[in-house]
RNA sequence: GCGCAAUUAGCUCAGCUGGAUAGAGCGUUGGCCUCCGGAGCCAAAGGUCACAAGUUCGAAUCUUGUAUUGCGCGCCA
């Protein structure tokens, strides 16, 4: 829609120019957009204003001699005039938007998808947190961002890939280990000490509890070393499991899982670190190997391997990267912690160094979760074990509310999360209202049956019966939709669509509660059917993109 | 000290590629159920877009500086 305005206005600028009205030459890169008020129309268009200088004449001069070439040609207006410094406003005929509709019937839950992506190939990495413990609420916000925006890249048109980073090599593996194996000693009876740097949650306890149970107090018989190697292997996967689970519960699926490890057992660290020497980027310093991100803008190079031979945690992530990219991914997303933003100049030094263009990599900063009870913090850190867990607040206010609140603002943004709040189910949670928009058109739609009357196509429909002004602009206000997934997917910002389908529910709870869908004229009910329905599917879309499901009655 | 981000209504936040009179929710005040689901709707009040320069037809948006706040700055992961 706004291509052909924008086609019909370079057309009738070349017409004036091609009599003489306008001298000039090329057209300027004007803007066409969606103003604020209705009154200034459907379209508004800015090439007056910026053709002033060159033509040597007002803008609003401008406006007129191409107001009267657009005028005497044919479009889908209904009006076009000239307001404030310059624009030139289009008021389009109802029926281009009514029009519309019938395109949202036809594709139904393929309505929104786009073309933007041409099937290219995107991966987005989230959650990735240490198998050193279950997830908390700050990883339920990463999850539910990176499962966002890698469903509005799927709608918007890319091959989109979730994957998994575990971080099963470090030596934060052989604390889970010592930590476990102690807890298991204890409830064996022996009388040892538990460090204040072992992990301390009760989950440590539970999981060697569980091994107690299931193999006996055999390893207290073993070598130390062995004993915390085996309950490092066996302890992380318990934990990445129950990890898992809690991702199933809160809907989000990975297609992929991917070890740290696996990097070092198929020799890619050692490669990643070749690739960069190859390239000259890799110096030694005292002892150790320094990659040299500074060439490519950080703030100081950053060591590979360390002067005791071991390789950092960088290592492996330039290997990790670096083979995503030879799995033939386009574009990779990380989805980090915001805390970790002082990581992006090195990360995208990688990139620079392997030749690739750092806009391959995008990284989305999500801000830490502040939980609050009852308007009180609670402190959170894994290492003190005080921390509330993601299945916690997932059992408490569901998963619904849960993804949608932590969608409802942009992820580089502060979030106040309250439990008390969230479990209130009022209308601060505001979840319920677009679920509740869904579950009225569906209410709606129960009467109709009852009346004997059926949702009608888009050829049953005489759309003149959609006189209101209301109407004519939740119409509007549907068309919009794919250009809201379109704009998400190029920005990577899922919010923008938590906030449409609000702004979407909220026009229409506010339509329903002037009009009535049901009336005594049967073309007026089958007319307002058809665009409430309409709403629907929207809201329906919407919804399942945002992970959040749309229940026929609440 | 250096770097990154933020600063918009009482509170929490949107604001697209620079566009016309800066929006929403909550809270406050006052209304609306004989009526398709009141988990809803309507109305009012509420603003020096942190501050100051600059860029231009036009700045919450871009540039620079200042202030305040948060975060990051290891041969940790």
């Amino acid at each position: 829609m706004k291509q052909l305005i924008k086609d019909a206005v370079i057309n009738g600028l070349e017409q004036c120019r091609a009599s003489g009205l306008l001298s000039g030459e090329g057209c300027p890169d004007f803007v066409v957009e969606v103003p604020n008020h209705s009154d200034h129309g459907d379209f508004a268009v800015n090439v007056a204003m910026m053709l002033a200088k060159a033509e040597r004449k007002a803008p609003r001069q401008i406006a007129e001699i191409l107001l009267q070439q657009l005028q005497s040609s044919q479009g889908p207006w209904q009006r076009i005039e000239i307001a404030g410094p310059g624009f030139i406003n289009f008021f389009l005929k109802p029926i281009c938007w009514y029009g519309l509709l019938a395109d949202i019937y036809r594709q139904g839950e393929h309505y929104g998808r786009g073309t933007l992506g041409a099937g290219r190939k995107v991966q987005v990495e989230f959650v990735s947190a240490n198998p050193t413990g279950p997830l908390h609420i700050g990883h339920g916000r990463g999850a539910a961002t990176g499962d966002a925006v890698a469903s509005v890249l799927q709608e918007a048109g890319f091959d989109v890939q979730r994957e998994y980073y575990i971080n099963d090599a470090g030596n934060q593996m052989d604390t889970l280990g010592r930590s476990i194996f102690l807890r298991y000693q204890q409830l064996c009876g022996r009388d040892v000490e538990f460090p204040a740097d072992c992990y301390q949650g009760d989950y440590i306890r539970d999981e060697a509890q569980i091994i107690l149970d299931r193999e006996g107090e055999r390893f207290l018989r073993m070598e130390e070393g062995e004993a915390i190697r085996w309950f490092a292997c066996h302890g992380g996967e318990a934990i990445r499991r129950g990890i898992d689970a809690d991702l199933q519960q809160f809907g989000v699926h990975f297609d992929n899982w991917y070890s740290e490890q696996s990097l070092y057992d198929r020799n890619l660290v050692a490669e990643g670190i070749e690739a960069l020497k190859e390239g000259g980027h890799i110096y030694e310093q005292d002892g150790a190997q320094w990659f040299r991100t500074t060439a490519f803008g950080d703030d100081k190079d950053r060591v590979l391997v360390r002067s005791n031979g071991a390789t950092t945690y960088f290592a492996s992530d330039v290997a990790y990267h670096r083979e995503k990219y030879q799995r033939g991914f386009d574009t990779v997303i990380d989805v980090w912690g915001a805390d970790h933003h002082g990581y992006v100049p090195r990360m995208k030094a990688v990139l620079s160094a392997l030749k690739r263009d750092p806009e391959d990599l995008q990284i989305i900063l999500v801000q830490l979760v502040n939980l609050l009870r009852d308007g009180v913090q609670v402190a959170m850190s894994t290492r003190s074990g005080t921390f509330v867990t993601l299945k916690e607040v997932l059992d408490e206010v569901g998963r619904d509310a849960c993804r949608f609140f932590f969608l409802m603002r942009r992820s580089d943004s502060q979030l106040d999360f309250d439990l008390e709040l969230a479990k209130k189910q009022s209308t601060e949670n505001p979840v319920y209202y677009v679920q509740y928009a869904h579950a009225r058109v569906c209410s709606i739609n129960r009467n109709a049956a009852e009346a004997g009357l059926t949702l009608p196509g888009a050829d049953q429909v005489d759309l003149g019966k959609l006189e209101l002004a209301e109407e004519l602009a939740l119409a509007k206000m549907l068309e919009r939709y794919p250009q809201v997934i379109c704009g998400a997917a190029q920005h990577f910002e899922p919010h923008r669509l938590t906030f449409y389908v609000q702004e979407l529910a909220a026009q229409f709870h506010s339509y329903y509660n002037q009009y009535r869908v049901i009336v005594d004229d049967r073309a007026t009910t089958l007319a307002r059917l058809y665009l409430v329905n309409a709403i629907r599917i929207v809201i329906q879309n919407g919804l399942r993109v945002l992970g959040v499901s749309a229940p026929e009655q609440m």
